[in-house]
DNA sequence: GAATCGCGTCGGGAAAAGTTGACGTGTCGG
DNA sequence: CCGACACGTCAACTTTTCCCGACGCGATTC
């Protein structure tokens, strides 16, 4: 897995902002304005989400666009999936506990 | 979602406790053997995982055990399941990019 | 009932994360 | 060219995270 993935998803902020890449690549001042933080705060929080290679820069002109690489989210799904047995398993606990107590 | 699954999900040594919970529950003091820090660090990041919703414990006798609680992780994998779409797309990008650089 | 064990938690200290203001660089418009 | 703009980065600060040693509490053992 990337330098962590998980770590770079930990903050709001920056889930924020992939959130808002979805729609497709913006420049940084237009992703700044989205938040009540200073652009510098900004430009930090897309360093990290670069390091872990779920953004990319395209420069166009004096606007740095960014891109969203959704790649390293599959290394976490995938760490996820290895649970998707359990959190399963407690549901059908939960169904056969209420078969039980709603006779 | 819970007071950030993400955030529990942050740091490895909390990842590896749940890897461990997969097996079953298990007391503090195991759990605590498996990593190169003091019991009360491993403590501490139950404490966050407990916050999280991610595990459960059940006292016996003087141990603690504690149960891997996969619910929360669902909110996560379906989180990430927005962007499914997207690494999808990148990969088959990334072969039709092969297709017109290898005639 | 005394010594031991497993545990949670607290105080303190070190390290990392988050934020801001200021500066420098490259770019565009007039 | 020159002022305005978009941006990255840096120093300094505050906040948060992480870790440990020490303490106290209940359970166990003898």
């Amino acid at each position: 897995m990337h330098p962590d993935v998980f770590d770079a998803l930990a903050n709001p902020i920056r889930r924020d902002i992939l959130d808002l890449l979805r729609a497709g690549p913006k420049p940084v001042k237009l992703l700044a304005s989205g938040f009540a933080r200073g652009r510098p705060a900004i430009s930090e929080h897309l360093k990290v989400l670069r390091d872990a290679g779920l953004v990319r820069e395209e420069p166009r002109g004096r606007e740095n666009y960014y891109h969203l690489d959704a790649g390293p989210l599959q290394a976490a799904s995938e760490w996820l999936a290895i649970y998707e047995t359990f959190w399963r398993l407690r549901l059908s606990n939960l169904s056969t506990l209420l078969d039980e107590e709603l006779p």
